[in-house]
DNA sequence: ATTCAATATTGAAATATTTCGATATTGCCA
DNA sequence: TGGCAATATCGAAATATTTCAATATTGAAT
């Protein structure tokens, strides 16, 4: 007992979920919207808006880089982050299939026809369908 | 140490993290997908298709349904559980105006205007802008 | 070479999460 | 009413996460 049971799950749902975990915590998320402002950051200047240590906001840009939410740029001393939107993409492209297989299934209920679930991650249905 | 520091962030920012937080789990996103081809579903159903127990597939229920992603329609000694559009929404909006504000800089970067943050959260910047 | 500045890592303490079995709770049906 | 079925809650053990100070690492600049 105690640790998730991961096994028991396909590849592609512990992936998506360790996206969502990865953003699941309020320093992440002020750290992406920080490097929204600011375009790219240094854990420096992360520390001047968002009050924890910095060991602390180093391995919170660390969670996010591994799941590569965030790209990496060293320069000497220096590391800048930023977002890497393909990798966030596929958050929100799961999303969107959620939403249009949900709008399916009205349509279903109508009696109108409906396609059934192929892969909900890797298929955008935002395009005809 | 050792509990999350909600205090130094604002209120945006926590209630987002909390719905990432919720999708987080692998548990929780394989209920979500079975709430696509269901429909909707009670706990007993979901049992037949995630390998948990009674009891950690009802507790995994309970932290969707708190932040709103799951709503719940009780009948008789079945709860019925569907996603909630709106709630999960929220994440795509979110990941939109992201998605935008880097679309944006890129635009900066070359010469061009482009729009300040005003609020990352409750503005949808898809239509116009 | 030495110092400084930025970042990463380590270690430890506090707290949170995950899981299950056991035990309620609730409503249906004979 | 008694039993059953579905779900929720409780308690406890295992594991994971969050946080910080202290320490390492690395590269730049004097």
């Amino acid at each position: 007992m105690g640790a998730t049971k991961k096994h028991i799950h396909n590849k592609e749902i512990i992936e998506m979920a360790n996206l969502f975990k990865a953003m699941g915590h309020p320093a992440r998320v002020a750290i992406v919207n920080n490097l929204l402002a600011d375009e790219e950051a240094n854990c420096k200047k992360l520390q001047d808006s968002i009050q924890l240590s910095q060991s602390t906001i180093s391995s919170h840009l660390k969670i996010l880089h591994e799941v590569g939410i965030l790209d990496v740029k060293v320069e000497g001393n220096n590391a800048f982050y930023r977002v890497n939107k393909p990798v966030l993409s596929k958050v929100s492209t799961y999303l969107e299939n959620v939403f249009h297989l949900i709008e399916s299934k009205t349509l279903g209920k109508l009696g109108l026809h409906y396609n059934p679930v192929h892969s909900l991650f890797s298929q955008n249905f935002t395009n005809n369908s």
